[in-house]
DNA sequence: GTCCAGGGTGAAA
DNA sequence: TTTCACCCTGGA
């Protein structure tokens, strides 16, 4: 079905020819935190509206569910799950590569998205020393309790502006449940809403120019900065190094047992080019799957390489 | 009940 | 360069 066919079929939802998507793992893997499972698809926000993604053969389709019609919804989520992305030649050039590979073949369909900046950044604040459990938590309270409603759900709520933020004060936050990072998000809606900083901005900016900018900010490190560089402000060459990566840099490409998060993101920036932020979410999906297994006592099979179970 | 880890950062040594 | 405090939630 092509895309002006499928749209023709309904008024609701359009189709956006993407291959084969993983939604699951590109929308509940760690880079986004506010898409809901619903029925065999994720509902969630995309700039001010509702919709629900569904795999679909050859791609995705996108209802919306604020009733509102399908104007403006192709080309709003094209962007937001990165058409145009060069999946294809990812796959090409690592398709040999020992961790890439066979994360490649096992589970296929990741993409990088391409989110609102300072949503991006505010979850990203909340994620330090946190889990993906809690930040979801964190992040859905402060949607739900201080965002704007644009739909029948509890969860179809515009991310509240930095303004809001500033507002509701540190307090308020901690109040949620985010702890010390109330402080920090405090100071950074702040600098947001001052306009001070324009994260908009940073889409323009060379990679290590936007990575300064935003380091600037009290409670983001080099770390957060590259979650918000590759997920939202059109940084393909970011690499995040947590200690997830870290442990697969070392374990996959021999990286020294001592060498720093630094050298490490440096060194992956170096080998993946282009292609670093796409590499990081395999590398990434792959490391969390055998944590998971591990911790839920095994044995462990790699669905990437049954070969090398843990 | 206790213990521990979880997509880190900033400040001080 | 390394160490430590910072909050708190869920699972073992």
């Amino acid at each position: 079905m092509t895309t002006s066919e499928h749209n023709a079929l309904t008024g609701q939802s359009v189709f956006i020819p993407l291959g084969f998507v993983d939604i699951g793992a590109t929308l509940d893997g760690g880079q986004a935190f506010r898409w809901h499972l619903d029925n065999s698809g994720y509902r969630g926000i995309i700039g001010r509206r509702v919709v629900h993604i569904s795999q679909a053969s050859g791609g995705v389709v996108v209802t919306v569910k604020d009733g509102k019609g399908v104007s403006g919804v192709y080309h709003s989520a094209s962007q937001y799950l990165g058409l145009g992305q060069d999946l294809e030649g990812f796959a090409q050039r690592f398709a040999d590569d020992p961790c890439l590979g066979p994360a490649l073949n096992g589970y296929p369909g990741i993409r990088v998205l391409r989110q609102d900046p300072w949503e991006c950044l505010f979850s990203f604040i909340t994620s330090s020393t946190s889990n993906i459990a809690r930040i979801k938590l964190n992040v859905g309270s402060a949607a739900e309790k201080l965002g704007f409603s644009i739909g029948p759900n509890i969860t179809d709520v515009v991310f509240p502006e930095p303004e809001v933020i500033v507002e509701s004060g540190e307090q308020y936050l901690r109040d949620l449940g985010f702890g010390f990072r109330a402080k920090y998000l405090v100071l950074c809606a702040e600098a947001v809403a001052s306009g001070q900083l324009n994260l908009f901005d940073l889409r323009e900016f060379s990679y290590t120019d936007a990575r300064n900018a935003l380091t600037q900010l009290h409670g983001v490190g080099e770390k957060i900065a590259d979650c918000v560089l590759a997920f939202s402000l059109d940084k393909p060459e970011s690499f995040i190094v947590d200690r997830h990566i870290l442990r697969a840099l070392r374990k996959w490409y021999g990286l020294s047992e001592k060498c720093s998060l630094s050298y490490a993101s440096e060194w992956a920036r170096d080998h993946f080019g282009e292609y670093s932020a796409l590499a990081n979410q395999y590398m990434f999906h792959r490391e969390r799957l055998s944590a998971r297994a591990i911790a839920w006592g095994g044995p462990h099979v790699d669905r990437a390489l049954p070969e090398d179970g843990v």
